[in-house]
DNA sequence: CATTTATGTAACTCAATAAGTTACACGAAT
DNA sequence: ATTCGTGTAACTTATTGAGTTACATAAATG
C-alpha cells in the first residue's frame, strides 16, 4: 500500500501557509517550495478548503489555516487528501463458488479495517503545529551549525 | 495509500493452498478462486517462497506451506509481497533552500515511521491460523443457513 | 477603472505501475 | 515418451497520479 505525495504535499501547504502568515503567499510560491506546478498546489488547496481546514479566496494571494494549528491533525488532512479510500487493496470479485473464494474478502475486510484504523489513530496524535515546531527546531540547528 | 491486491491475493493463496492440502492443487485452480491468471499466481507463490512461507517445486503441483499456519502472521506475509516500501510516499525532493521544503521530509518520514509501524503491529496479531478458521465458520454458517 | 495578478477548474498529456497475456524452457508425473 | 505443471521473461493493457495548457473570474493595484 502507499500513499501518494498528495498528501505529504498538502500538509506541506498548510505548514508554508501558517509559517508565512505574515506575507503574500502565492500558489506560484508554494509551488516552489514543493517542487511542483503552481495548478497542483491550487488543486490540492482546493481540497483542503472542502475540508474546512483551509480558508482561500480567488484572485488574492492571502490563504490563511480556518483552525488553529493546534486544531489541526495529520488525520484530518488525510481524509482531506486520501477521503475513505481503503488503505489495502482487495480483489473486485473472486470466486463464490469456492469456500475461500467466497469469504475471504469479508474476512479480510474486518482485519485491514483495524490495522488501518490503528494507523489513523497515530496520525490523529500528531497536530500541524507539531510539525512545524518540528520544522523549526531542526532549522534553529542547521542555522546554528553555520 | 493503498497496498495492492498483491497482498490479499497471497493470503488467498496461502489459505487455498492450506484448506486443500489434502488434494491436488495447480497455480491454475487457485487463479480460479481468485478469479485471475495462473501466471500471477505463480509469480505471487515465487514471493512467498523466496520468503520463506512456502515450499514448491517445479512440475509439481503439490505447494505446502513452510511453517504452521498459527505461525505465519499477516505482516509475514505483507513483507513477502509489499517488501519494505513506504506506506506514505515522501516527494522525491523540495526545495532545500526553503525552511518547509529544506526539513518536512525528515519530519514526515518520523510520523509517518509511526503510523506504518502501528499498522504492522495490527498486522503480526493475526495470522493465517486465524484467517482460516473465520473463513471455515463463515462458510459452515452459510451452509447452514441452507 | 483599467490593468495586472492570482485563483479555480476543465481538459489534455505523460509517466509509472499493477495486472494480465503469450511464450517457452525445464522439472515431475504417468 | 508424453502430458502436465512450474518458473520466468517479455510484452500489452488499464489505471492513476502528476504535470501542463488554457481560460474564466475575482481581487489588488496604480
Amino acid at each position: 500500500m502507499r500513499i501518494s505525495t498528495r498528501f505529504s504535499d498538502s500538509i506541506h501547504i498548510l505548514a508554508f501557509i501558517e509559517i508565512y502568515k505574515d506575507i503574500k503567499v502565492s500558489s506560484e510560491v508554494i509551488a516552489s517550495s514543493i517542487e511542483t506546478s503552481a495548478v497542483v498546489v491550487r488543486r490540492l488547496m482546493g481540497n483542503l478548503r472542502e475540508a474546512g481546514l483551509l480558508d482561500t479566496k480567488q484572485g488574492s494571494a492571502e490563504p490563511k489555516l480556518a483552525k488553529d494549528p493546534s486544531q489541526i491533525t495529520l488525520l484530518d488532512v488525510y481524509f482531506a487528501t486520501e477521503g475513505n479510500k481503503p488503505l489495502f487493496e482487495l480483489d473486485k470479485k473472486t470466486n463464490p463458488d469456492c469456500i475461500v473464494g467466497g469469504n475471504i474478502q469479508e474476512v479480510l475486510g474486518d482485519y485491514y479495517e483495524q490495522a488501518k484504523i490503528s494507523a489513523q489513530r497515530k496520525l490523529n496524535e500528531t497536530t500541524l503545529k507539531d510539525v512545524i515546531e518540528t520544522i523549526l527546531v531542526k532549522q534553529k540547528y542547521k542555522d546554528s551549525q553555520k
